[in-house]
DNA sequence: TTCCTTGCAAACGTTTTGCATCGGT
DNA sequence: ACCGATGCAAAACGTTTGCAAGGAA
């Protein structure tokens, strides 16, 4: 219901597969999923959907700034429900994703950008490790 | 003659493409090219090299830590040669890439990851911002 | 009724792969 | 001579687009 307001301020009409991805991703909050998986999530529990729907509905989506996309590698893209401002910490081994807010970190990206005589609008900061998590090699 | 060594230690053959790929990406440290620039601008001044071996031979220098790969948007991946580390300032206006180091984000990167219990491997970061050179809005 | 939205299939741009040939070592 | 490296063409992959049909306002 609430989503019906959402869609209509950013000037999209109520519709079933907006209102089915808006709803997927919320309860999702820390996925980072990409249009295939949003799509055969959906598939698995509604009627029909099709792809190019998903990506004509995410590219909409990001654009209200009601969600956010990620391109973490040079293969797919992934999009999860806009939240708080976080960057990403990524293990390279099992794929599990952690997000983070660093209050120096922002600070210290507006000093380097004005070092540069740039106005900062938007950053990507993404960290590759190792996590130590038990289940760490189990996974994948 | 340099590049002759390099190859052979990343256990290469030494052949034509990739040390002309080398050479090029060598001759401009400061850009940040396509597969396909790099294939247009070889077979502008050489004999045929086929784009599928521009492919094949970016991974393997890449793979040998002789170049770097970036993709900072999600159609086309970039190429350089392989300098100090680095990370990227991206101009969303005229698209201009300019490269900093920065010890503060360094030690700061390895903070967080510590925080979240990762043993920190490697870091993308990248600022987009509007840069206020005097010739800015004229490119592109 | 209007015109935005959708599904499907076809098109697209980038990257990868199969295969026969070529060429370092 | 061996086996990796190459060129070409075709395939693969994620994403976008054309178009006719469907649906919210």
């Amino acid at each position: 219901m609430k989503n019906d307001s959402t869609l209509k301020e950013a000037g999209l009409k109520v519709t079933h597969p907006r209102i089915k991805i808006l709803e997927l991703l919320q309860s999702h909050p820390e996925s980072h999923l990409s249009a295939e998986e949003i799509h055969n999530k959906l598939v698995k529990k509604e009627e029909t959907i099709g792809l190019a729907t998903i990506y004509r509905v995410l590219t909409q989506l990001e654009i209200a700034g009601l969600i956010q996309k990620n391109h973490f590698d040079d293969t797919q893209s992934t999009y999860e429900i806009t939240k708080q401002h976080h960057d990403h910490l990524i293990c390279t081994n099992c794929g599990k994703i952690v997000e983070f807010v660093n209050d120096d970190l922002e600070k210290l990206q507006e000093k380097i950008s004005q070092n540069y005589q740039f106005k900062l609008n938007t950053h990507v900061m993404t960290l590759f490790g190792i996590c130590n998590n038990g289940d760490c090699h189990k996974k994948k």
